[in-house]
DNA sequence: ATTGTTCTACCGAGCGTTCGTTCACATCGC
DNA sequence: GCGATGTGAACGAACGCTCGGTAGAACAAT
């Protein structure tokens, strides 16, 4: 898992020591972040949460917004991790992207509260460090970009080649729906309605013979 | 229009001035929140760009919380006022959902930036104004709920009576993303082509006769 | 018409507070 | 004893909001 952390410059020589601090740093801020937003939340609180004083905390950041940051890269290296962790070079393209689909959901409501914290505050980076998370977001996409890809060599999936990454963005947003719409969208469905209904909708005109689950037929 | 902006006192008697004063602050912090967000606009610059003092302007308003309701109220009229226009009565389901689909994506294109702004300012609402937000955020949903049912009913559009609503979400949800995600969809597709490549992908499998040049899949 | 009174809208310096950040000093490990 | 790490009181700037006051319109009494 590559790091970006090592964007942000510390006082402190001894690597690991930053690595832990930052982890100690990362869990406190995250869950304050959750709880009240970043703006709301200070500086002394975090430092508070994180079980460091003012001063300790600050030989390991230099700004607020990086502890924004350190939080963001943390959830987005989380999120892309757990995504990965189910797609299998052997599967034809239309199961990748049912299990994908499943796992994305699953994912989603594992993370709810953390999808939508970046959801909320990556607004709130500086630019040169949004540049960043932005990137990773489209690096999440792109797996489900190489999913459909597959699927329409492999033959299982129909699709318009101009409208992949269209779809991608589509699957990732519909996914992050139940996270951000979830004050509307949860009161109507439950998360397994949900992933049902929602591949349903997905596959429908994508898949050949199969309807929700990825039944394969050949032409 | 209902208007809520009752729900916010004001010292001033003269039900005109008000209005008038509103629209003003209204059209100055749009612009102000629009280009630095609300966290990072103060107070006095509100004033300053609508023309009034910082003690004027308070007595228009109770907190600068105020000021982002008026504004999040603004947007949402606007919006619902832009996508009612379309749907006509006499319209059949699936006509009305193409005209309703082409809509929403010129009216999200010509109001990107006040999307984008409710979008990602919304969850710094108080409580109880935020409810209203919300409810309105609904209420716009329902305008698609209720053409899918249409479609339903006179058999121009098949789907599970279950999904309406969720459909609905996805075609409002999809409709914001070219907000939300114009960093990474605007790099590959322009609004022409987003719109009817979204449209087949949403219309897909629930049109009976094939609309959208796309495919057409009689019976 | 003139004067006095009242009421409404407008003004902006200033209050009290909060926040992110720093730095002089303390402590620890070798 | 010396460099690395930890500490929290203190700083200065910024912010949301208030409040004492002014201007002038409206009306009343003279």
């Amino acid at each position: 898992m590559k790091k970006n952390s090592e964007l942000i410059p510390s006082m402190i020589k001894d690597q690991r020591l930053i690595e832990q601090r930052r982890a100690q740093i990362i869990e406190g801020a995250v869950r304050l972040f959750v709880e009240k937003g970043f703006h709301k939340t200070t500086t002394r609180e975090i430092a508070r949460e994180c079980g460091l004083s003012i001063g300790t905390m600050y030989e390991y950041i230099q700004s607020k917004e990086d502890v924004l940051y350190l939080v963001c890269e943390y959830i987005h290296s989380e999120l892309e991790d757990r995504l990965r962790r189910v797609v299998a070079e052997e599967d034809q393209g239309a199961v990748s992207l049912s299990k994908g689909l499943k796992q994305l959901f699953r994912v989603m409501e594992e993370m709810r509260p953390l999808v939508l914290l970046i959801y909320q505050e990556t607004k709130s980076l500086p630019k040169d460090k949004m540049k960043y998370v932005l990137r990773k977001e489209e690096e999440i996409t792109g797996i489900f970009e190489r999913i459909l890809q597959k699927g329409m060599e492999d033959g299982t999936i129909q699709i318009d080649p101009s409208s992949v990454k269209l779809m991608a963005h589509n699957i990732i947003v519909i996914g992050q729906m139940w996270t951000f719409r979830h004050w509307a969208v949860g009161k109507h469905y439950g998360l397994e309605e949900f992933t049902e209904r929602q591949m349903s909708l997905l596959l429908g005109d994508l898949t050949t013979g199969g309807k929700t689950d990825g039944k394969t037929s050949a032409t």
